[in-house]
DNA sequence: ACACGATGTGAAAACGTTTTCCTTGCGGCC
DNA sequence: GGCCGCAAGGAAAACGTTTTCACATCGTGT
């Protein structure tokens, strides 16, 4: 490989020059300046991006971590991301937590290696090494959090998110105001603070309108179309079954949809469904979903902005959490209570 | 930061002991070697990635790029990959090009930067830097082509993937045999290789049925539900409209059936449809969408183990196109002509 | 005429590893 | 007892940049 040598010898100059020619920030000789380029152009030399890594201490990548790269609910988020990125002057690149299977070693591993220079993580908090996040928090990189609620136990983290448990009761509330009484609850991972939100605002919905939450009305679906339908098959079943269900993401949403289908009722004739997060399938399925959409590209935009500052700044700034506002999309989904 | 050289002096040795104790590689008296582990535990010593990099000219990372974060299909490759990845010890990154809208400059520079040692590009060929990896194929790390066949300008870059072409003919002749003769298609990009293919399928099981593809039967649907929705629209409105509607994609069957649907129509008893893919949500969808399969984790799988064998071994092997099986699974989208 | 700042450039240090090349000590073999 | 070979580990080179420091030249204000 040639380098930054040669390209010194062949223009006649000293390697110092040939630096100071690329990065364009010193002063060099418009003369100087085009003999350096010539010469890069004769010997085909491009700098060796790891040399300048290692010398400069950072890499101009921004690294996301989501909990798996086929979910389109990301789609939206990681499109604002990259538009500030690009703006910036950074790449960015995902790792996936195949949904926190990932050790965390190998989190660890990303975090302290200094590969990239800031971090968002877009809900796959958990538990998550967390034990490193908090304990040297001083000579690790950025992080800003995307997408949910910060765990308490690192307050000090920034993050950018809707207000889950407030969407979460107006979803509710909706199906409430509906006439429902009994209104099922599909939830996500136990693990995450997300789903947990979400179930927090239906209960706090529940309660607040003084109806009982049976035993037996939230169910696990784990996020997956799969899980939504087992859990959908046993709200079916259940002795005193619900007149509508709400699910913690439009995915599992899908899931009921179809198994409710599957058990010859009509949605939302006989049972009333209602979403979260708005993905695009959710408009082109039958009936179009009446969900809660989260403002997704205005999601990423401030978390990347956010971490250019605390790159940039070299400190991390407020560790408040930046609340966007969500919205209740009202498609047909959702029906007044026979 | 703590640097090799504070855990030289504290275990009273060299650094080249602490470096060699590290890596296993050369050596070292198991008595020293316990003197060099405990002082690293003690300063907290983690060594620093970006050197490591540098000095050993490689990283560790495989690069994933494919056309957008978002997408199901890409599900099962991406697990593929990471399974044999985390076998052989290499971190996964991914790369969106938000559907070939990247520059090539910056992809140019993932290519020669080394900044990962091996690439995979997932259906994302098109025009995208074919200029840069025909030059100088010498200097380049390995590149493997998954799910589409590689562009003719670079033949020289081995490829996994199903046959296109044979997999689209068979969903045809699928329609055809079920008493079709006016069948739509609904194509993809139109610089995507993949969704060439699977046109070029498409007219030929036509041109074997001896039936004629009328203008107009064939449109653009962008690879998306939206322009799906619009060119379904198209095709319904055609002054002799298809009975039978074949999409180069799930994602785009997805909005076709919505469209019907919207137009009053039922599926499959007045139109029939039939995707490509079997993403996760095609069997949720009303009615559940008959499509090709692709063995998303097997395509993932073997791109990988070619990269990490072109890695190891120095040099690209064969460059010939891997073929995997693909398959029909039947479902209720498709009936028929009445 | 002289000091001084601005400008352009080169020599060399620095970054933190890995690796090469030596040196040392020691046990076994003739 | 001298020689050889081997295990262990140290000193220093090397990797390719960026950056610091110093120096030379030149124009300008006194």
């Amino acid at each position: 490989m040639v380098s930054i040598k040669e390209v010194a010898k062949l223009a006649g100059v000293s390697i110092a020059t040939v630096s100071r020619t690329i990065n364009n920030k010193d002063r060099v000789n418009e003369e100087t300046r085009a003999r350096v380029r010539d010469a890069i152009a004769k010997t085909g030399y491009s700098p060796n991006t790891l040399a300048q890594n290692f010398r400069r201490g950072r890499t101009n990548f921004i690294m996301v971590v989501l909990p798996t790269i086929g979910d389109p609910f990301f789609s939206g988020v990681v499109k604002g991301i990259q538009a500030i990125a690009q703006q910036k002057g950074y790449s960015v690149l995902f790792s996936e937590t195949q949904m926190s299977s990932i050790s965390s070693d190998e989190f660890a591993n990303l975090l302290v290696s200094r590969q990239a220079d800031g971090m968002i993580l877009l809900a796959t908090m958990p538990p998550f090494g967390m034990e490193i996040i908090s304990q040297k928090s001083e000579r690790l990189l950025p992080i800003v959090v995307g997408c949910e609620a910060v765990h308490p136990q690192m307050r000090h983290l920034p993050s950018v998110h809707i207000d889950n448990v407030a969407a979460a009761r107006e979803a509710t509330a909706y199906l409430i105001a509906h006439g429902h009484e009994r209104i099922g609850f599909i939830a996500g991972e136990k693990a995450s603070l997300l789903t947990k939100d979400r179930e927090a605002g239906y209960r706090a919905a529940m309660k607040q309108a003084k109806l009982t939450v049976q035993e037996g009305w939230v169910v696990e679906g784990r996020l997956t179309i799969e899980g939504a339908v087992k859990a959908t098959r046993g709200l079916l079943n259940h002795s005193t079954p619900p007149t509508a269900i709400f699910c913690a993401n439009d995915e599992m949403a899908i899931g009921a949809l179809h198994e409710i289908r599957a058990a010859g009722l009509k949605v939302p004739d006989d049972i009333s469904v209602i979403g979260f997060d708005d993905i695009r399938y959710s408009q082109a399925v039958d009936p179009p979903l009446t969900t809660i959409r989260q403002p997704a590209e205005e999601i990423g935009e401030k978390t990347m902005y956010r971490i250019c500052r605390a790159i940039e700044d070299g400190v991390m700034l407020t560790a408040e959490p930046e609340l966007v506002p969500h919205e209740l999309v009202v498609r047909r989904s959702v029906a007044r209570r026979a």
